[in-house]
DNA sequence: ATTAGCACTCATTAAAGGAGAGTGCTAACA
DNA sequence: TGTTAGCACTCTCCTTTAATGAGTGCTAAT
């Protein structure tokens, strides 16, 4: 069966009516609501078909349609229009921005918080990363007898805290010759490239404290083995104002689900390269959420590091709306980002 | 009216049995499960002298008694037995604490996962801090031509980052002297005391450099304006085991509340310095956890550092296992604490 | 002081009966 | 041949009614 104009329109009314009242569309509404210029009859003779090519479904014999999820793929795919951000909306997101950002936390922090009040969905955002950080420079403080603290710098001026156990006869410039033979190895490297030849070389050369040079590479290795940026999740109760998510064993699943940074990072991590990502519903392999879709994006800086963000909402969510946010969040972000950074 | 033994008795049974039902308790249910040697008739009228006195209320006419939040507390100050920890539960305890624990941040995330998990409420644990945390060193680490890194050492050793913007005239030299200038000042001082005169004296002795100088200031002075330690939260969505929580809207409310670290801080602050503190029910003065109960302690450290530890459920709570727990949970914190830091 | 007995209350559950929304089908119409 | 009015049919949702049962308070007997 083909996809006529007339099936088109239909199939546009029904989901935008569905997305917002969260009730099942009946003929007569359509007629009535969106002019077609035909009469109930008719629609419910294109709802039949559209029903026969799977695009939407019935809860009950006497209730409206909805949209199936292969429903909202065709929407998403060819009918959906682009929602414009009014002025207002623009200048509310810029102004958020200008409040003082002081670091990476803070701007993921406010994107996040936007997207999810903007939007009235769950919102994720990954913080940037690089594909594979490299170190630029080690630093090592005395705190006291027994132990130093190790402060790496990767070359996005990423800054990890260690602190380390040492022997009490170690001294002050002691400390100053391991740092500097380590500062010859590893710029430029990334920490999954400290291998045991590499520490070989710097045994030898210094002949003593083994202990103390492999503790730093152990932590220097580990700290970093962590994928990914910091996230940042906002909104997680959205899902209590969902209709479609009055029952507790839901909202709790997906609650629980949001609770993993891990499951966050795997569900952003899911990207294109390009554009927007939109998975619906079942699209979602992750048990839990396939009566859930997500709109995410990745935001580049330099080509060199990356960062994702999305918005996780009901199956019936604005789509074009959210794909908007997303976008324009994106952009923002690489933005906001880049400032701080340089 | 006075309350004779068998009042206690029969108040206990109530409590209890309500405790782990949450039903209300009727005359015949008592007289059956607790032998207390008399018929359903007399303790109904115990029953009702409890309800006068306000120990306990019934949900309408025709049902059981429950207690009121009078009757918790007479049970918590007077009734309540010694919950004994089992050897398994203790063992389980330490093992968890013997994983590899790098921070302060793994020490109270672990402990409140245990906590939330042994008590099947939710926890919330504040991390120790001084009460009012001394500088002890910075470290100035030049990061490109008009960046520098500022890590600030307390005397706990907590350690706080800052990237701070300077001009590209700055050297290696400069950093140098400005540190141990800086140095030299704060050793032993609260961040908050770091006023307009010492800024003065050091401007006088460098004479450049005000700029640098004065972020560094603010740095130090903003950085450790939040008061309190780091806050773990686990075991939020237990609440949506608890039967009297089959609302959305409360459920919702709840989260909401712990959601904003603030909430968490100001429930576990408000704790007597020594032992337990066990707040029931409307005893909480914060809107929407009116129906929940807060068993919280804090824990020291040398007398100097310390921390706050609590399990918040419902009102219809295990009183004596939450109490055992989080008087435990405040040892085994204090200990694990007090090697980590030394 | 305790207890058996009993009438009474009230939440909860199940069953029954509309009301209403929406459909599919048929037949008439342009 | 496509469109539409008309109508019987289905099924959810809401309300009403009735029955059940748990638990109480009160009274009178022990």
């Amino acid at each position: 069966m083909a996809m006529d104009e007339r099936k088109k329109k239909v199939l546009l009314a029904i989901v935008k009516d569905f997305i917002d009242t969260a009730e099942p569309v009946g003929s007569r509404t359509i007629s009535k609501k969106y002019n077609l210029g035909v009469s109930p009859a008719t629609i419910r003779n294109e709802m039949a078909d559209l029903e026969a090519m799977g695009y939407i479904e019935q809860p009950h014999t006497s209730a409206g349609r909805i949209p199936s999820d292969a429903g909202y793929r065709y929407y998403v795919d060819s009918l959906m229009e682009k929602y414009p951000l009014s002025e207002a909306e623009k200048n509310y997101i810029r102004k958020r921005f200008s409040q003082k950002i002081r670091e990476i936390r803070d701007v993921i922090d406010i994107g996040a918080e936007l997207l999810s009040e903007m939007s009235s969905y769950t919102s994720l955002i990954m913080g940037p990363y690089y594909q594979e950080d490299r170190l630029k420079q080690v630093v090592l403080v005395p705190l006291s007898a027994e132990k130093i603290l190790l402060v790496a710098i990767s070359q996005s001026n990423n800054i990890s805290n260690y602190v380390l156990d040492v022997p009490p006869s170690l001294t002050e410039n002691d400390l100053d010759i391991i740092s500097r033979v380590w500062n010859n190895r590893i710029k430029g490297l990334a920490p999954s490239e400290i291998g045991n030849d590499m520490l070989n070389e710097i045994y030898e050369e210094l002949h003593v404290y083994r202990k103390v040079i492999s503790n730093i590479a152990l932590a220097l290795f580990e700290g970093h083995e962590q994928p990914g940026g910091p996230v940042s999740l906002s909104g997680s109760l959205n899902i209590f104002n969902q209709p479609e998510f009055k029952d507790l064993g839901k909202i709790r699943d997906i609650l629980e689900l949001l609770e993993s940074p891990m499951v966050i990072k795997d569900l952003l991590a899911d990207t294109q390269p390009q554009g927007l990502t939109i998975k619906i519903g079942g699209e979602n392999k992750l048990e839990g959420i396939n009566q859930c879709s997500i709109v995410t994006a990745t935001y580049n800086l330099d080509g060199q590091m990356k960062g994702h963000i999305g918005i996780l909402g009901p199956t019936r969510m604005n789509y074009a709306k959210a794909a908007t946010l997303v976008e324009i969040m994106a952009q923002q972000l690489a933005l906001s980002l880049k400032k701080l950074l340089e």
